[in-house]
DNA sequence: GTGAAAGCGCTAACAG
DNA sequence: CTGTTAGCGCTTTCAC
């Protein structure tokens, strides 16, 4: 700037008017600076003007990990949101580790943000407290935090949708229903639960933990699980799995569970000629690709089902024939979810407003809107599209 | 740090000294130091110790859309590079907008971000050469930039990837093959359109413009060029879609098109009660979601396929059975192509390698390595699943 | 209209 | 081992 500023023949500050569109300054003398600024190839550094303004014109977002199509919608509208705002956005992915979450805040704290957009992967946020005191804002989106810090949330109705979920298949008679969610620290995963104990209780229905299986979705825990379900004296007649990766690695599960089956004639579809879900597919296809682009997963299906051969496939209840009429309720809608046979009936979320409605709520915060801490709860709804509307297999 | 240095009696230097954990300071001292910091709250300002030093230990990304699955497992990727390097990222999504691009990068260049992965979405980068004067690194991703700028640039074997796709297609005895691609404005559409005609080419096979539509992947689109291709006189046996988005909307049209089917009994799958994809599904079923999650898309396929109803259904080649048939290859994998039926044979990128692969080559230059400019191709890998090894339907 | 001086919070370069 | 001084690039304040 200082040297702009001799090029042009005039002071610092009138540099520093023109750059910043301020008012007061002498069109041909503002003219002079824009030519030395193109001649210089100068640019203003920001990180200097907003050590002297304060704010910093940026937020932070912590979540689990963009390469979830949950968070990337949601990155996606808090990104939009701060843009309009006039803000950039630093993007952490904590992977569920809360330390990793907690240095990815204190990072982007040190950096002065503004504000910041959490999606909590531990519960305890006493860390937070300084920084919040410092006068950086935050809301957490998905998940809360603690009764010890009171901040702003965006939370989904997630035990209202696992209770619409499981009420839908009590609606169509089922009667054993199975609920695979994911690891029981995670909040979501558990208010998902009560909501499937309440569509229980509200049905009159016992409630067997022999039928709850909670756990990261890794598809070799998902499909031992759903064995295990399935060979039990009184096998579940639908399943409601407690998020989208969940889902998927059920769908796979059932997958590998129903192949090789004798007689293709289930009480759905299969039967056909070259490959159909849940039937004689040619596990010699499924590649590296199975767990999806942008997948970290390790474990791959077949190597758990080759360990398992002959193990439940000879189940007293014939695992297959189970397998290929499951009924199938998911948390989260999924791409391809309607592609698939039979399509599959879920209870979706909404990231983009989830994430959208946590960014604005705190750029209201940031221009000053200063009401009692906000609670809001978005609401879930039911899309029926097939594997929810199955009746009970009877054999 | 003023107050820090006032509360523990001692000077700001050795306030900093403790902060930055440098040798030399007497253990007593940095512990009364330490308790001042505890007891005021103090947090570092990263933005003044940046000003200071030089490099802000921060980088940009600009990609198209973080919500796309192959962007967001790139993002995750460069994320975590930027971790293991000590550095915070700044991500935005330019939609596809040269305009927004600019803006983004240029914000971030404002940020004095030590430098920039960047999935150009024009050709003209001429903004950037006084960034890169002014020693701001840049690495290319995924697509290169115009020859005026000398930057390194990491690719996909992107023509590469549609010939092997195509020639598998060739191999299983397809002569007539559509090509259905992405905007041909997007340098990776051009090249897997050249990828394609290099297939034809190499098995002397002939190029016809009606077999070949390039667009955005909206559903409409997508669908109204299948349907004009299937009406054909000679209708394609096989088709080859140019990247993910564009090849589920192809799955989701081949699913219109081929609807009710008088007799479910093509040379595929199908001919299941309940619903099988390009089956008799229920349109009434498929909700918002059909988009699947994260999608922006407005258009619904319903609207579509309504306005056309008794359109090409009627077209004297039976587009419902061509629908039915036709064999796909697809360029990009994708969740749960595999469990589709038939499942869905793909030429697989690796979105993790490229986003790793640049970020990295960012940090080594960033480091200090000062070689000639790069320029990496990244294999593709042919995942064959059914659908791209289907015999060319006769009827 | 324009400019000079002070200082945002920190660290590099030197003292002691 | 500790402290002083200068200055990163900018904006604010106030004077001309």
């Amino acid at each position: 700037m200082n040297d702009v500023a001799a090029t042009a023949g005039v002071a610092l500050k009138t540099v520093s008017r023109v750059v910043n569109d301020e008012p007061g300054v002498n069109a041909a003398t503002a003219e002079r600076v824009r030519q030395a600024i193109e001649l210089l190839g100068y640019r203003r550094n920001d990180g200097a003007r907003v050590l002297r303004r304060g704010r910093t014109a940026s937020i932070g977002l912590v979540i689990e990990d963009v390469a979830d199509p949950f968070y990337s919608g949601l990155s996606r509208a808090v990104e939009d949101v701060a843009l309009r705002n006039g803000s950039l956005v630093f993007t952490g992915s904590s992977g569920e580790d809360p330390q990793r979450e907690r240095e990815l805040v204190l990072a982007f704290c040190a950096r002065r943000v503004d504000g910041l957009v959490i999606v909590p992967a531990g519960y305890d946020h006493g860390y937070l407290a300084p920084e919040l005191h410092a006068g950086i804002r935050a809301v957490f989106a998905d998940r809360p935090t603690g009764p010890a810090l009171d901040v702003d949330t965006v939370l989904c109705d997630n035990a209202g949708g696992a209770r619409t979920g499981v009420a839908h298949l009590i609606a169509h008679g089922h009667r054993r229903i199975a609920f695979l969610g994911d690891n029981a620290v995670i909040f979501t995963a558990k208010e998902r639960l009560s909501g499937y104990r309440e569509a229980l209780d509200a049905a009159g229905l016992p409630y067997d933990p022999s039928l709850v299986s909670m756990g990261p979705p890794e598809q070799a825990r998902v499909t031992a699980a759903m064995a295990g379900m399935l060979a039990l004296d009184h096998p579940p007649t639908a399943l409601f799995t407690g998020n989208g990766q969940t889902t998927v690695a059920a769908l796979r599960a059932l997958e590998i569970l129903s192949a090789r089956d004798p007689e293709p004639n289930s009480s759905r579809g299969g039967g056909s000629a070259s490959a159909s879900p849940r039937g004689p597919a040619s596990p010699r296809h499924s590649g590296p690709a199975s767990s999806g682009p942008g997948g970290q997963e390790s474990s791959r299906e077949g190597g758990w089902a080759s360990s398992r051969e002959g193990g439940w496939a000879s189940s007293r209840h014939g695992g297959q024939r189970l397998a290929a009429s499951l009924a199938i309720v998911g948390f989260d809608d999924f791409q391809l979810a309607d592609l698939l046979s039979p399509s599959i009936t879920v209870v979706a979320q909404d990231p983009i407003r989830l994430g959208r409605t946590a960014a604005e709520l705190l750029f209201r915060r940031l221009a000053g809107e200063n009401g009692p801490v906000e609670r809001i709860q978005l609401p879930t709804h039911l899309i029926p599209r097939g594997s929810g509307e199955l009746p009970p297999a009877t054999f």
